[in-house]
This record gives structure tokens, sequence and C-alpha cells, in this order.
DNA sequence: CCCTGATTCGC
DNA sequence: GCGAATCAGG
């Protein structure tokens, strides 16, 4: 059952040539493809002769993390509850929900998007939405694949679905008098 | 110290 | 061919 980890397969490796680039850093693509290393990427990337891209690198690096943890690629390897083991074989979950049924903020509108340009996971790019649709382990999943909010990973519908605003307090105030 | 890619080299 | 270890750098 433990399905080795496919190698470097067509598709894994197109993958690689779509994320490198787009941009992405060796790790980031490491942790979007999964069950590899950076250091696996980066040595894939050179077999190929793809490196040299632009390199942007600074800005990239020592800038990161300003997308909001809530966000990142919702790609997220969960097999062991390991603190940070770099090697899951299994695969997907993504922490936003889905296509959810979230309560509270019904979005201002309906808005007559989404089901027209979804996309799959080889079609996506930087600047589309990565809201997960459907089931990951699903071949019919797909990507909203909207424009995406510069600087964000999602659209303006998901990303408000995904940034919601620190839950208002409602009634909890504790019995005057105390603290 | 965080991160980046580049290179080496044993497997 | 692969990728961990290492190197060089921001």
């Amino acid at each position: 059952m433990t399905e080795a980890v496919p190698s470097w397969t067509d598709e894994r490796v197109e993958l690689l040539r779509r994320l490198w680039d787009d941009g992405l850093s060796a790790s980031q693509i490491a942790l979007q493809i999964g069950g590899v290393s950076r250091n696996a990427v980066i040595g894939k990337v050179h077999r190929l002769g793809l490196s040299g891209r632009v390199k942007s690198m600074g800005a990239a690096s020592q800038g990161r993390r300003r997308e909001g943890l809530a966000a990142e690629v919702e790609m997220e390897v969960v097999v062991a509850e390991e603190p940070t083991l770099p090697e899951p074989p299994a695969i997907v979950a993504h922490r936003p929900a889905p296509d959810f049924p979230l309560p509270q903020k019904p979005a201002p509108e309906p808005v007559a998007l989404a089901v027209s340009e979804r996309v799959t996971i080889m079609d996506l790019r930087e600047s589309m939405c990565r809201w997960p649709m459907g089931d990951p382990t699903s071949p019919d999943f797909r990507f909203c694949g909207g424009r995406a909010i510069t600087g964000l990973p999602y659209c303006t519908q998901h990303a408000q679905i995904a940034y919601q605003p620190a839950a208002e307090r409602k009634r909890d105030r504790r019995v005057a008098g105390f603290r």
C-alpha cells in the first residue's frame, strides 16, 4: 500500500517546469509537488537544464510570508502527524473549506462566475485563484482559476471566504467586576 | 537565522 | 538519474 512516491513522472516534470517557470522557489515547488525535497527539485531542474531563469531572489526570499498564513497553496500533505516530515507520500487536504456552506458572511453577491473557469492544477497559474473545488482525491478536482487578487492566492469572492475578519465577539462578556 | 539556487558526489 | 550534503550568497 505504500505507494512509493512516483519519482519524476512526465506529469510531475511538467508540473515542475510550469511552477519553476512561474517563478516559484524550489522549496515552494517541492511542497506543492509533494514527496520531494527542495534539493531534489533543484537537482531535477538542473538536469532538465532549466536553471538560470529570472533570478529575482532577495525580494522573494527575505520578504516571504506576507501572503498571510491562511492561504499559501492549499495542497498540504497530511499523512503523518510528524512535526515537519519532508517526505509525505500520501495526498492532499486543504485548509479552507471546499465548496463549503460557510455561515456568517453570505458574500455580497451570488456573482455569476465560478463554474466557468475552473482549472486543473496543471493549468493553474500564479495569477489564478487557487481556491479548491471538489474532492482533492478525485480526478474532477479543480481550482477556481479566476483572476486572483494581486498578492493573494484567491479571487475576490474566495478571498472573502478565506480571509474573514476575526470572528466578531458576540456575547462573551464576563460577569462584571472581575478580571 | 531566515531564505535562495548551485554544485558535488555517493548511490 | 537521483538527491543529501554542501557550498555560496542575499
